[in-house]
DNA sequence: AGCACGCCGACT
DNA sequence: GTCGGCGTGCTC
């Protein structure tokens, strides 16, 4: 018979610590325990501040202990923060994302957290007033008396806006405050934060906008999940139809998010929403100012934000009360992360929909296929908008067959194209030619010895930069002086330009537009939104009359005496074995095309290509996008491949070559085949080596409806890998170096 | 992710 | 003889 004393329940209870699972926003994969102190009251949720080793860190609690690690171990909670819980929803959709991307929760949770947000309590903003005893001062600079004067004619003022008000250095307002001459307030509240509203008189609407508009609204309305596909041409006015939807949310009084691909996130996106709804909504992404980031980061949180548009990292805001979420260009490759977690932010936008049973509205001009199929089958519903709104046609596009018509020697424009350009030109209106290749040349080679100049650590060639007279590795950013001499065989004025970059279609065009006035525009001369509406600026006031661009110029903007587009290469994305080089094709030239002529005046958009009847360009030609998508959905429903069938990448890599393949290799013979799953590889990556690490891939190739995840988490735990070596799993791959 | 502990080159 | 490079491994 045991003593009732050592194994009385209540006797256990009060000797043993309550523990709870608090994640941590690092790339751990779960929770670790931690003992709650007595007197501590901690809910799932709350924000915890914990020692880590020798750190103190902010976690989450995210339930109650798993009891696995020793009591010994257990470090108690050093403390609550004052901090409005993690939403439960929120919670549920980094367990989700997670599980999907097979990504350790604590890096998805780190997206979730600003941790510095929760951290720092707000700083209160500081403004500067007059003093109340105001003694006059002693003689006082112009600079100084200035200060005086615009205080005393106006509000109290932060000190950059006072100091630019007043027209003085920010040293002249902090000297001030010191020496007693202002006053220095600290405002505690948070702002208020301008509250968009859904009755602000806005434009008006085309009848078939109204119509589209209304189907969204009822979408809306029913307040369940549901996908929605908005599908318009360009210029159909497909934002103001989804506006709507979101004035709709707004006065349920329900949060929105719009979730936009980086580069779409323009002033004039900002100007659009400001004129439907009377103010400019918050904003989210990469280079938002830290302490923006916060206070943006707590207002959501606590409900005070009603609108974010943001991108892809946005879906992770804490909204407790989000009710729709639209998601345009949704077909843009851009949505997928490419490093740290993995992730489709449509996709995880779908799925945060599904989980807060929310309407969301996928909104493209060239839906992926993913959506048309999801439509397709009835799982999203379709709200089409057919016309281009404002009277203005299509560009006209026709393809040149660069075998029948083959520019000149060491040349790149096609007689048609530069007749077709000149005309333009010559008329007053502004072209555009377009190629997706930064730099002067792709490859530079030694006329001498025949070396090509490649990247020290990446299987890639460096791109010449005139520009800047440098040679660049696109992949992993190394960059060198551009040598004089060849490294290999030392000859000198030995270097031959193969192929063209933006820089060498505008060398051309230098020449052959005489007196044209061209500006080329890459991610590399165009940095940030300020830059970009510079541009925008410069073009719509005609002060360029030829732009030549890489990809960054295919969107967005509407410039009304643009009615020429040339497309240097229209084969370009076609090359590689990427599964979605056609539809990426199509999608881009596309959009490119849709540059020329958005007003009153005609456009016209010319592809250049080898292939004229290839299905991307003749479908681009007739206009038949439905036709095109048709023929690539049945090409992929044969294959297997996206969206008909699942695809998960693998990619082995290290610094030693030898393990990596020996690692690869035991992948593939573990690898689970047969029963609708397959594995394809181990082969070395197109990028065999990049930033100096070996990289070996497999493709996991599967049905749709199996649970891909579960039968790679089973595959990777039979096979050792030694910590040198990393293995990384893409779920649904974009891209396939 | 940090940060500590671990083994091999140029310094006081 | 030490200081320090970053490779590897752990943190409830």
């Amino acid at each position: 018979m045991p003593t009732e004393v050592s194994n009385s329940p209540e006797a256990t209870a009060s000797a043993r610590a309550r523990r709870v699972a608090v994640l941590l926003p690092l790339p751990l994969a779960g929770a670790y325990d931690y003992a709650v102190p007595a007197g501590l009251d901690v809910d799932d949720g709350d924000f915890v501040q914990v020692p880590l080793g020798s750190r103190d860190l902010v976690g989450v609690v995210w339930g109650p202990g798993d009891g696995d690690v020793a009591e010994a171990k257990l470090r108690p909670i050093a403390g609550k923060l004052d901090a409005v819980p993690l939403p439960e929803i929120s919670r549920r959709f980094v367990d989700w994302v997670a599980a999907y991307t097979m990504a350790p929760r604590g890096a998805v949770l780190r997206m979730a957290i600003s941790t510095s947000a929760i951290m720092e309590r707000p700083r209160p903003a500081i403004v500067y007033c007059l003093p109340e005893d105001r003694a006059d001062p002693p003689r006082l600079s112009a600079a100084r008396r200035r200060v005086l004067a615009v205080l005393a004619d106006g509000p109290s003022l932060p000190a950059p806006e006072l100091a630019r008000e007043a027209a003085v250095s920010p040293g002249v307002i902090r000297a001030m405050a010191d020496a007693g001459q202002i006053r220095a307030l600290a405002l505690t509240s948070d702002p208020d934060w301008a509250q968009p509203d859904a009755d602000h008189p806005g434009p008006a609407l085309m009848p078939d906008q109204a119509a589209a508009a209304e189907r969204l609204r009822d979408t809306v309305a029913e307040g369940r999940y549901a996908a929605t596909l908005l599908d318009g041409v360009t210029g159909s006015g497909k934002t103001e139809v989804y506006f709507e939807a979101l004035a709709a949310a707004l006065a349920r009084g329900q949060q929105v998010l719009v979730l936009l691909p980086e580069i779409a996130l323009s002033a004039q996106w900002l100007d659009r929403f400001a004129a439907r709804f009377g103010v400019r909504p918050a904003e989210w992404h990469s280079d938002l100012a830290s302490g923006q980031r916060r206070r943006t980061w707590r207002a959501v949180a606590s409900g005070h934000i009603q609108v974010v548009v943001g991108a892809r990292s946005a879906l992770f805001l804490p909204f407790p009360n989000l009710g729709l979420i639209i998601v345009d260009e949704e077909h843009e490759a851009a949505f997928k992360q490419e490093d740290g977690v993995l992730y489709h932010a449509r996709d995880m936008a779908v799925a945060r929909a599904h989980l807060g049973d929310i309407p969301i509205v996928l909104v493209s001009a060239t839906p992926s296929l993913e959506t048309v199929a999801n439509a397709d089958a009835g799982r999203y519903r379709r709200v089409g908008l057919p016309d281009r709104h404002g009277g203005a046609a299509l560009p006209r596009i026709d393809a040149i067959d660069l075998t029948a018509h083959p520019p000149g020697r060491g040349q790149f424009l096609s007689p048609p194209l530069v007749a077709v350009v000149r005309q333009t030109l010559e008329a007053g209106e502004q072209a555009m030619l377009f190629l997706n290749r930064r730099g002067y040349a792709p490859l530079t080679l030694c006329r001498a010895c025949g070396h090509r100049l490649g990247c020290p650590s990446c299987t890639a060639w460096l791109v010449e930069h005139r520009l800047t007279r440098r040679l660049l590795c696109h992949h992993c950013g190394y960059s060198a002086a551009a040598p004089t001499a060849c490294p290999e065989c030392g000859a000198t004025e030995s270097f031959v330009a193969c192929g063209p970059g933006v820089e060498r279609i505008a060398e051309e065009a230098d020449r052959v537009f005489p007196g044209a006035r061209w500006l080329v525009v890459t991610s590399d001369t165009l940095m940030g939104p300020k830059a970009a509406e510079a541009l925008v600026q410069q073009v719509r006031s005609g002060e360029v009359d030829l732009l030549i661009g890489t990809q960054i110029i295919a969107k967005g903007h509407h410039f009304p005496m643009l009615t020429c587009v040339g497309v240097v290469d229209a084969d370009l994305g076609l090359a590689g074995g990427d599964l979605r080089a056609s539809e990426r094709t199509y999608q881009v030239l596309h959009q490119v095309a849709g540059r020329a002529g958005r007003s009153e005046r005609p456009g016209r958009a010319l592809l250049q290509t080898y292939d004229p009847r290839s299905a991307v360009i003749s479908a681009l030609v007739a206009g038949d996008r439905d036709g095109f998508l048709a023929e690539e959905a049945a090409a992929r429903r044969q294959r297997g491949l996206p969206p008909f069938g699942r695809l998960a990448a693998i990619i082995v890599s290290g610094r030693d070559a030898a393990l990596v393949d020996r690692v690869a290799a035991a992948l593939g013979r573990a690898a689970p085949r047969g029963d609708g799953i397959d594995v394809l590889g181990p082969a070395p990556a197109p990028l065999a080596v990049l930033r100096g690490r070996h990289r070996r891939r497999l493709l996991v190739k599967a049905t749709r409806r199996l649970p891909i995840q579960a039968h790679i988490v089973h595959w990777l735990a039979q096979v050792a890998v030694p910590g040198t070596v990393r293995v990384t799993v893409d779920i649904d791959p974009y891209s396939f170096l």
